[in-house]
DNA sequence: GATCCGCTTTGGATCGTTCTAAATACGTTA
DNA sequence: TAACGTATTTAGAACGATCCAAAGCGGATC
């Protein structure tokens, strides 16, 4: 409930329809810039305009229009700046065709979420583009939304069980950068590779230990279930998870990491514990946040582009928005590696 | 221009009172809990509500009520961490509040401020949170915002050069902050202390530098010019000027960095030219942004809460829309010296 | 003088709510 | 029986824009 009081009274069509004497139609054409209106007439009203200080108001607008002109993006951690950036780049996007953002961050609550989607929708945005926070559960996701906006899911996946897809997607290609990753190692000469970090039940993580297993099968070489270590996606939580990776023999000579920041906290691990990543084991990331270049040593990586990704999304969003019956679809976004120095060959002794 | 499509056609209280035999009136009261209606009529609409799928329109109510349910939150780099944070903390008070939150970035750039602000303003906002780009000028932005919407200020000053205050203004305690953490290196022993990165045009950096000369003044500990070195506030800028730190004989021992990307790459530039940042020279930050405390060494610095900094923000341009009549104030929010390893007493030899 | 034309302008209904003032129902009291 | 009080419901005019169909206005044509 919002608390909210009365505004001292703006200036509307009507007082500049008085003012110069024509009528709130009129008016409302040269708002529009529409061709009907007589130069002379134009000119006089857009002077009144001025004078009076009139502001556009959209809600009434859209509300005799039946249309509207924001976009809801709601964000599992907008303190990540993997998603900071992929909201700037969502808002650039929409910026610039006339749409206005509707922010909402639920902090990785699938509660909060809930009130988060009911409570932007009565705002009637044109489309919902939606990062779940983790345990969302699709149904219950589209009965907030319901059928008539448009939505799209970024990042993870949301069981979508039913024969039609009730929403268009919009993921990264993380089979393929693991993959990557791993034949980069692979090529640097080492046999025995670690996936660290990540949650199992994720969908990102299990995709990216696909495309690491295929990989390794591929090259050939064995994966021991002991180098399948998990942590929380966190520097701290992977700082403290690097024993785990020493725990078998022989032990990796290099590790695919979950993300970034799992990749960070390793190195620091391995500093902690007088290996030098980049020298005696190898080391790649995944996303290249801004760390990632000026870490020490840099750090190999998948660059996923996430105010790129932003655009993408609002881009989507958008044409859906004018295409309403098109089937949604499911949009793999394209993923590079970045070499730096944190990838070194195995070293000799 | 906003390019959109009708919609489907929603369901509304008409619909709703005739589906069940009662006015639109009774409906509305029924949605807003009013007391006024019989227990049996309200669980009868109650029941088409839900029968038909029911979404509150909250634009057509606030154009009734001539109120607003938004408040635009214009942010200068939603990519830097600490913005993303503050961003995340006013949405949280805003949508404890009922209110929703329209964001817009503006990238540092003043010209796409503008553009933001106005396009903003349009969809009438009950309030606008503004971290100004660099470059702003406060009666640009005031001839966008206008009078009748409450403004409040974040983090930068902007020239209010009147007599009366037009806006309100929420800054951290800049002086106080840079004072603690240079009397902190003071106790430690350090008596040649640098000032390090920021750019002297920006208030902020300005604000920090007059607190450490407060500092060393009151120690009576004399400021070399030579000791006052600027930079761009990002890390790789800062790893670059390190050199300017050793052009003096004596070099300083310590220095306090203008924010922690500038602390982080000092210490990077530190290692790279064979110095142990805090072992045998100390340095402090400001900000407390996550990385600071995962750092090798951790880093100390100023903790200044941007997620509790937004909480409050929201806050303020809440009670202002509640009070308009009340002037504008100008808070300054305090800071907390957060000691950790990177700030150690001078080295012996 | 009536008709038709293109060029402009306009009154009034409308979008989905809320608000005001008044209507309705029904028992009580005088 | 009329007048009254309480509890509940409602018709219809707002809010500030847009849309539609129609009207006004010369001037050209018949």
């Amino acid at each position: 409930m919002p608390k909210d009081t009365p505004s001292p009274r703006k200036v509307t069509l009507a007082d500049i329809a008085q003012g110069c004497d024509v009528s709130r139609a009129t008016v409302s054409l040269v708002l529009r810039g529409s061709p009907l209106v007589n130069k002379v007439t134009r000119a006089r009203v857009e002077a009144e305009l001025k004078r009076q200080g009139y502001v556009y108001n959209r809600a009434a607008a859209n509300l005799r229009r039946r249309t509207s002109s924001s976009i809801a993006l709601v964000i599992n951690d907008l303190g990540n700046p993997f998603f900071a950036e992929f909201a700037a780049g969502v808002d650039e996007a929409l910026g610039a065709a006339g749409f206005v953002t509707l922010l909402g961050n639920t902090g990785e609550s699938a509660e909060r979420q809930q009130a988060v989607l009911t409570s932007l929708i009565e705002h009637g945005p044109a489309g919902i583009i939606l990062s779940p926070a983790e345990g969302s559960d699709g149904d219950r996701v589209l009965s907030a939304v319901g059928l008539h906006t448009p939505l799209l899911v970024f990042n993870r996946e949301l069981d979508d069980a039913d024969g039609q897809p009730r929403w268009e997607t919009l993921e990264m290609d993380n089979p393929t950068g693991a993959r990557l990753a791993t034949e980069h190692l692979i090529a640097l000469g080492h046999r025995r590779i670690a996936f660290f970090g990540g949650h199992r039940d994720s969908s990102s993580c299990r995709q990216r230990r696909q495309g690491y297993a295929e990989a390794m099968q591929a090259a050939g070489l064995a994966v021991d279930p002991g180098w399948l270590i998990e942590s929380a996606p966190t520097r701290l939580e992977a700082a403290r998870q690097t024993g785990a990776m020493f725990n078998r023999d022989p032990a990796p000579t290099a590790a695919v990491c979950y993300n970034d920041a799992v990749a960070l906290g390793l190195m620091l691990g391995l500093t902690s514990r007088g290996r030098r990543p980049g020298e005696d084991f190898a080391v790649t990331g995944f996303d290249d946040i801004a760390e990632a270049s000026v870490s020490v040593p840099p750090l190999t990586t998948v660059a996923v582009d996430p105010r790129g990704r932003g655009r993408q999304a609002a881009g989507l969003i958008l044409e859906r928005i004018h295409r309403a019956e098109a089937k949604p679809e499911r949009i793999i976004a394209p993923v590079q590696l970045v070499v730096r120095e944190s990838s070194c060959p195995p070293s000799t002794h």
